[in-house]
DNA sequence: AGCTCATGTGAACGGCTTTTACATGAGCTG
DNA sequence: CAGCTCATGTAAAAGCCGTTCACATGAGCT
């Protein structure tokens, strides 16, 4: 069995053998239990099953360690956002609140990474491969809102699509940060947070004049009623991105 | 002179005087320098020139005094919030737009606040005293929400107050801790977060169906070009809330 | 004057980060 | 295969922090 090589490569052998993954896996964990605060240089050794000293042979120190997560953190958010853009497919504003979706989804499923990336106060722009990791991530959404833009009904001003990236992320994030994360997620919400930025994002786009008059935010996967492009005659669309108050 | 008793209290005396105080300033300046995370509570006691034991008689723990400190924070915050919402005054949505405004002007103007109570960690809704004061400052905001759904254009669905609040919180929160504080702050805007939020809203206020064809986001107070009720036929208001793009 | 209790001190414990000198052994070289 | 070398590990130590405990001080009351 190949159980063999790899138990004793991890278990006996003066030299761990993968160590510096075994750290970073380590520390996710440490991050997703106790926040990156919490989280030991240390006690990733531990759980490793080295002495303390020995992470320096792979990572400068502590904040070290912390960036290449966030790092791995931004290259798989931006693999994410890119998986739900899918090009736009089957139209743009669909996979455009599916980008927003895929945030929230992100906040959730990976709150190591995330809190890594966000919320570690860890300086982003003092580490160039992050800051780049972070903008290729960000360019996700800035290239769906420029399509998104593209596609503004003709008459009105078309809005400056960088703006509108700004504006889905910062929704996006807000409702992460206060809402779809450990601590304060407690809040009693009349909706969960993906119903939440749901409206909030189609509520934007009508703003901008984009027609959202497709299914309320069920969680249902129901046939688009109508295709996508609708007259722009009346700006309210009959059903309205929200629920009935409750 | 007043000068004798202060001064003797505190610089001499074995017993400081003011102690409690005394460290609450002094971890607000060092939140504000190195952030909740780098704070020290040897720091604080050291700057306010006692033994690193003293705080205890104040504080359980050095979380009790990061609390007191967002729990101040949360009471400035409110009051500020309060302030700005003026009850509506001069009109409604300038008023909303006002409070948005304010949430920034805090987070950029008390970073060791906004820090303590957002970016700190630390459990809000452990601390019973510290949820009602967060619960408090968000109440501004949806009595504000509540005023402006009251406001719905007739012949549209009536927003739910406290999802508009909800979401408002998020817009505002989003631009806050990506682009208003001091590390992520550096990413290179087209605009100011101020501008940034103010359109956000905006927009998301005329996909609700309210008339927000007022002014540009411009610094100066232009008269507005035309009355403030617009026909609902067309969904988009002449100038739009964004400036030309750059 | 004397008592008492809040408030401050100093020493100590354990844990963390980081550095340094030293140990080990994996892989190359001849 | 012998031997060298260097990456990778260890142990020990210094310095910091949070926290606790026994003890000191003196402010205010009787």
């Amino acid at each position: 069995m190949s159980w063999r090589k790899e138990t004793r490569r991890a278990e006996r052998g003066y030299h761990h053998g993968n160590l510096k993954e075994a750290l970073l896996q380590a520390a996710l964990g440490l991050i997703a239990e106790k926040g990156a605060a919490g989280f030991t240089f240390a006690d990733a050794a531990r759980m490793a099953g080295v002495s303390a000293a020995a992470p320096y042979r792979h990572f400068r120190d502590r904040d070290e360690l912390l960036s290449s997560i966030a790092q791995r953190g931004f290259e798989q958010f931006e693999a994410r956002l890119t998986a739900a853009w899918d090009d736009g497919r089957p139209d743009t504003v669909t996979a455009f609140e599916r980008v927003g979706k895929a945030y929230l989804a992100f906040a959730r499923e990976e709150p190591a990474f995330y809190n890594a990336m966000f919320e570690s106060g860890l300086p982003v722009d003092a580490n160039p491969a992050l800051q780049a990791a972070s903008e290729r991530a960000f360019n996700i959404i800035r290239a769906a809102a420029e399509r998104l833009a593209a596609l503004a009904p003709p008459g009105t001003p078309r809005p400056p699509a960088l703006m509108m990236a700004l504006h889905i992320w910062s929704m996006a994030h807000g409702v992460a940060s206060l809402f779809s994360r450990g601590d304060a997620a407690r809040r009693k919400l009349p909706m969960s947070p993906d119903e939440l930025l749901e409206a909030e994002v189609l509520i934007y786009l009508r703003g901008l004049g984009f027609p959202t008059d497709r299914r309320p935010p069920a969680k249902s996967a129901e046939p688009p009623p109508v295709p996508p492009v609708a007259p722009s005659g009346s700006g309210v669309p009959p059903g309205g991105p929200w629920g009935k108050p409750k």
